[in-house]
DNA sequence: GCGACATTGTTTTTT
DNA sequence: ACAATGTCGC
């Protein structure tokens, strides 16, 4: 009935895919061809045409916001509710399957989540208890390894040391570890989808039921499936339940945590008789961008090949720009802005794209200076706040007394005089007696072993807790995270606070009320758990958007990772040179240069209508000054499409300094920063930098054929031009 | 328990 | 450069 409404606004390649008969089907959807619109007129179009209801529907995606949209749009065209529909990230969906079936999966019923600090902290809280030195068994390290593990689907017992000490130790932390977690009943990222992958193989009945429950099965972004989520898939679906899958080779750029861009090529082996469909046709960007973005992606081995095209104009052609220093950089950026504001756009059209989030810093700086507001995507996001955490640290703890992790937090905290050498007597006879620290503390509290000083402030510490766990008992969600940052005297310790943060922790923890006010308790989602752990759950698995600020009319920084799956109608991709990006780290192992250069591409093809590159000759790179040559990116990009824009318009008389430095050599000799100048050996040149005083003073010139030097002025002989 | 100094590790990020 | 820990002395 309404399935023509449905499909009339797609194109011919986007329809095939979303008509396309049932059975495995892998979209190959180039960046900017309508992926997300394919997959929701898909769901859509199943639910109409099939007339299946939504509640035979599976749809997985990475990211909490991309599920969000997905629903969203799906209802949209549906005019529906989607309840029912079970749509939502890997790990979301395996946490559900876990709250369902924590029996099953052998865990707590109020079982709670690590989040990567949660697990960085038990890690190390394990290798203390193993007595291994940090030093030379780095918590990161080991961090890493348990991780990767999992990711395929290997516990401690599946791993061979194969006499090797290194592995051997490892694999003993990774022991340690699991035995941790299992005490306090703590599941972490990479457990969820571990737990819920053997949960379907022990227990072919409950693998079953879903097989029969779920009709049809939708992937998002499959080219960052990780082993583990591959499987996953296959476990559940293959033979059984037909799966639509999109993703797009050329966008992999998470292969460094273990996503595998072969499951992409896998697909058509492990899914039977898939049927491939390409999305070439570019809805956003210019037919130049395109150009550019098509040209450098060819330089890469391997990909299952995919031109993209657009019916739109060549554009304007994108602009290179050189500048002399990373401050130099933001200034032009900073130029380029105001312009585009004079032309009357919109500064939230516009992005500035970099490498590494080091790079924001100096653009923050020079952004702020001249008042253009930005927004800086990444960053700590609302859950993860130290404040934050530690409320829902007494939470947690309130509820379930066996959360070791939670104890730790909070047990000084506000500090109540119960040190370190009173919590190593506590850890050792939890260990010893194989309890959790409550218990130990308990027991402790009876006497031995420690001093009625100590013994004092844990009666009082255990005492405050069941007050706690006594007086929210049969309050509403928000109240209980009022009355507990009140009762735990964390408001009390944040408002005592020294030095400025005091009244944004206060804030941020009234916020933590406010959340829980709005929190959205949904029981078929949470099996059988309580208001409080659905709260808890809810954040630890989506840890909240960086700052819910200020959304109007700022211009967009973020990292090119983070801007995946976004466009901007202006696009500044900053900071292109060798060994930032590409990264320096990824020269070295194979693979990692192209996944840069897919990251490249990513960052290209996020622009609708301009585009601008930047390099900076010289950088300050922790703490040193790196002269890198130009990105081989910049290279890889036909020269046709590039022009290069002279630095002189945009670089100011004097760059502003530290005061120190405003009687400056290079002032009192007439030169400054940005001046042309000609030595008598080197030929012309440019000032970039200068340092130290009278005698001493020395400029550093970029000359137009010797490259750059620092020359002492008093020898140099420069003379400006 | 707190402030002063030393050491360390700095690509990308979600869940 | 710099932030975030860790250590030490009081």
């Amino acid at each position: 009935m309404h399935s023509r409404l449905i499909i009339d606004s797609l194109n011919d390649a986007q329809r095939a895919a979303v008509t396309a008969p049932d059975g495995n089907i892998l979209v190959l959807a180039g960046a900017g061809s309508g992926k997300t619109r394919v997959l929701a007129h898909r769901i859509a179009w199943i639910c109409r045409l099939e007339e299946a209801s939504p509640y035979s529907v599976l749809a997985v995606t990475f990211t909490n916001k991309a599920a969000a949209e997905m629903r969203a749009r799906v209802e949209a065209l549906l005019e529906i509710a989607s309840t029912g529909m079970w749509v939502g990230t890997f790990h979301g969906l395996s946490h559900r399957l876990l709250r369902t079936h924590w029996r099953e999966a052998h865990l707590p019923q109020a079982f709670q989540i690590l989040d990567s600090e949660d697990q960085y902290r038990l890690i190390r809280r394990v290798l203390k208890g193993l007595e291994l030195d940090e030093a030379h068994w780095p918590p990161r390290q080991s961090q890493w390894f348990i991780n990767a593990r999992k990711d395929e689907s290997l516990r401690a017992k599946d791993l061979d040391d194969q006499g090797d000490r290194v592995s051997w130790q490892m694999i003993r932390i990774y022991a340690a570890y699991e035995q941790a977690c299992e005490r306090a009943g703590l599941v972490d990222f990479a457990e969820l989808l571990l737990r819920s992958l053997e949960l379907f193989r022990h227990h072919p009945d409950l693998l079953a039921h879903y097989r029969n429950r779920f009709r049809y099965i939708l992937v998002d972004e499959f080219q960052d499936t990780n082993t583990i989520q591959y499987d996953w898939l296959r476990l559940l679906a293959s033979g059984h339940i037909p799966v639509f899958a999109v993703g797009d080779d050329d966008q992999s750029i998470y292969g460094w945590r273990g996503a595998r861009v072969e499951n992409i090529h896998r697909f058509s082996q492990d899914f039977t008789a898939a049927v491939i469909y390409r999305l070439e046709q570019n809805y956003r960007s210019t037919g130049t961008i395109l150009a550019a973005a098509n040209h450098l992606i060819e330089h890469n081995a391997g990909r299952l090949g995919k031109r993209l095209w657009t019916s739109d104009s060549e554009g304007e052609p994108i602009q290179l720009f050189a500048a002399y220093n990373e401050q130099d950089e933001a200034r032009f950026v900073a130029d380029q802005l105001r312009e585009w504001i004079e032309q009357g756009r919109k500064l939230d059209k516009a992005a500035i794209l970099y490498r590494s989030n080091a790079q924001s810093r100096i653009l923050e700086e020079v952004l702020f200076a001249q008042s253009i507001p930005y927004r800086v995507y990444g960053g700590l996001r609302f859950f993860e706040r130290a404040e934050i955490k530690d409320a829902l640290a007494y939470l947690r703890l309130a509820a379930h007394q066996l959360d070791d992790p939670s104890f730790e937090r909070i047990i000084n905290l506000p500090p109540r005089g119960i040190g370190e050498r009173t919590q190593s007597v506590l850890r050792e006879y939890a260990r010893d007696h194989g309890v959790t620290l409550w218990e130990a503390a308990l027991e402790l509290t009876k006497g031995g072993g420690l001093t009625s000083r100590a013994v004092n402030a844990l009666k009082q510490f255990l005492t405050l807790m069941e007050s706690i766990t006594k007086a929210i008992e049969a309050m509403p969600l928000h109240e209980q995270v009022e009355k507990t940052i009140a009762l735990s005297g964390l408001r009390a310790h944040y408002e005592r606070e020294a030095g400025g943060k005091g009244p944004d922790r206060i804030e941020n923890l009234d916020e933590l009320v406010n959340a829980a006010r709005g929190f959205n308790f949904n029981p078929s989602q949470h099996g059988d758990m309580d208001r409080l752990d659905a709260f808890l759950s809810h954040a630890a698995l989506e840890a909240g958007e960086g700052q819910s600020e200020s959304w109007e009319e700022c211009v967009q920084l973020m990292t090119l990772h983070s801007a995946k799956g976004l466009e901007f109608h202006f696009v500044m991709l900053v900071g292109l040179e060798e060994g930032l990006f590409p990264h320096a780290m990824s020269l070295e192992q194979p693979g990692r240069l192209e996944e840069e250069r897919r990251l490249c591409y990513v960052g290209i093809t996020r622009a609708r209508e301009r585009l601008i590159l930047s390099y900076a000759e010289s950088r300050r790179h922790f703490g040193s000054v790196n002269y890198n040559p130009p990105s081989r990116f910049i290279r890889e990009i036909p020269p046709e499409h590039l022009i290069e824009v002279r630095p002189q318009i945009t670089l100011r008389p004097l760059v502003t300094r530290p005061q120190n430095k405003s009687d400056s050599p290079a002032k009192e000799g007439g030169l400054q920063v940005g001046q042309r100048v000609m030595h008598p050996g080197f030929g012309e040149g440019i000032v970039l930098d200068y340092e130290g005083q009278g005698r001493h003073a020395r400029v550093q010139v970029r000359f137009d054929t010797e490259g750059s030097k620092w020359l002492v002025l008093e020898y140099a002989k420069l003379q400006r031009l």
